[in-house]
DNA sequence: CTTTGCACCTGTTGGC
DNA sequence: TGCCAACAGGTGCAAA
């Protein structure tokens, strides 16, 4: 599921049930993820309270003052929160891996059937973290701009498409999301990261940033509330340009749009309107 | 340093 | 209807 709008989404819906509540309790069911969840964050974590809740890439972080609780969603996983009294009531699923019980007996809990989530524990500076210190920039900032797409791409042959989805360049752009910028933009998706100019980028920079807004509000619109619901946001019927249409009819000229594998994954566009 | 392909999992889908 | 291969929203990492 998580493509950066839902994790942005995620995080704005379970943050006002976290922030300055103290952690009562931590269950892990299954600590085989990504990485082990720590055999020992249970007796970490209890007691703590947390500071704010933030999103980095696509990293969920808890800052609990004397260290930050990181979460991953990886290709399948979910959070929600379980409202008391309702908590006790609901009992956890086949893939509900991991809980947080709060002061107030709310539970943060999280789903994940494929595994490839993360649950990890850092104490200090959690920006100089192996995974988060040597990321590109938020796409949705300044410093994700046109300038920075051209000097970075000099000299590189790998695809624009492959290039949008590699985190060093810029984060949080997933794979529905790099089909559908690069049909915005009207790029070809096997161009040359280093043959593109400045005007293309610019076009392209402003499409990524438009199609995450977008989704982030149809998000933020189609999702009432984190508690006690699935947690199902808005992209889920949102309707796309070219990612998952492949025979179908592009909706801008009427040409069929056509799939490719570039470093295996599926990449979908339309070669009238995307060069 | 760049580029490529694999690995980690389970659940769903589509073809025969 | 049943079976099995292919595929799915991510991304760190090893190898070339």
């Amino acid at each position: 599921m998580p493509e950066l709008p839902e994790v942005e989404t995620t995080c704005r819906g379970i943050e006002p049930h976290l922030v300055s509540h103290y952690i009562a309790n931590v269950t892990v069911r299954n600590a085989k993820l990504r990485w082990p969840i720590p055999s020992d964050l249970k007796e970490t974590l209890t007691g703590l309270q947390i500071k704010s809740v933030t999103r980095r890439a696509k990293y969920l972080l808890l800052d609990c003052g004397v260290g930050t609780l990181i979460m991953h969603l990886g290709m399948s996983g979910s959070l929600r929160m379980l409202a008391p009294p309702l908590s006790q009531q609901e009992p956890p699923q086949k893939h509900d891996h991991f809980d947080l019980t709060l002061d107030d007996d709310a539970i943060l809990r999280l789903k994940d059937p494929r595994r490839f989530g993360a649950v990890l524990w850092h104490i200090g500076d959690i920006m100089c973290h192996p995974l988060l210190a040597n990321l590109g920039p938020e796409p949705l900032t300044t410093v994700f701009n046109e300038q920075l797409m051209y000097e970075k791409t000099r000299n590189r042959r790998t695809p624009i498409k492959v290039l949008l989805m590699d985190n060093h360049v810029v984060v949080g752009v997933g794979n529905i999301y790099a089909n559908e910028a690069l049909f915005r933009a009207g790029i070809n998706p096997k161009i040359a990261a280093g043959k593109i100019g400045l005007a293309r980028y610019k076009k392209l920079v402003q499409a990524v940033k438009e199609i995450l807004v977008l989704a982030i509000e149809a998000g933020g619109s189609s999702l009432r509330d984190f508690v006690n619901s699935d947690g199902k946001p808005g992209y889920f019927q949102q309707q796309y340009w070219v990612y998952g249409r492949v025979g179908e009819l592009c909706r801008k000229c009427g040409a069929t749009i056509k799939q490719i594998k570039q470093g295996q994954r599926s990449s979908f566009y339309c070669s009238n309107c995307q060069r």
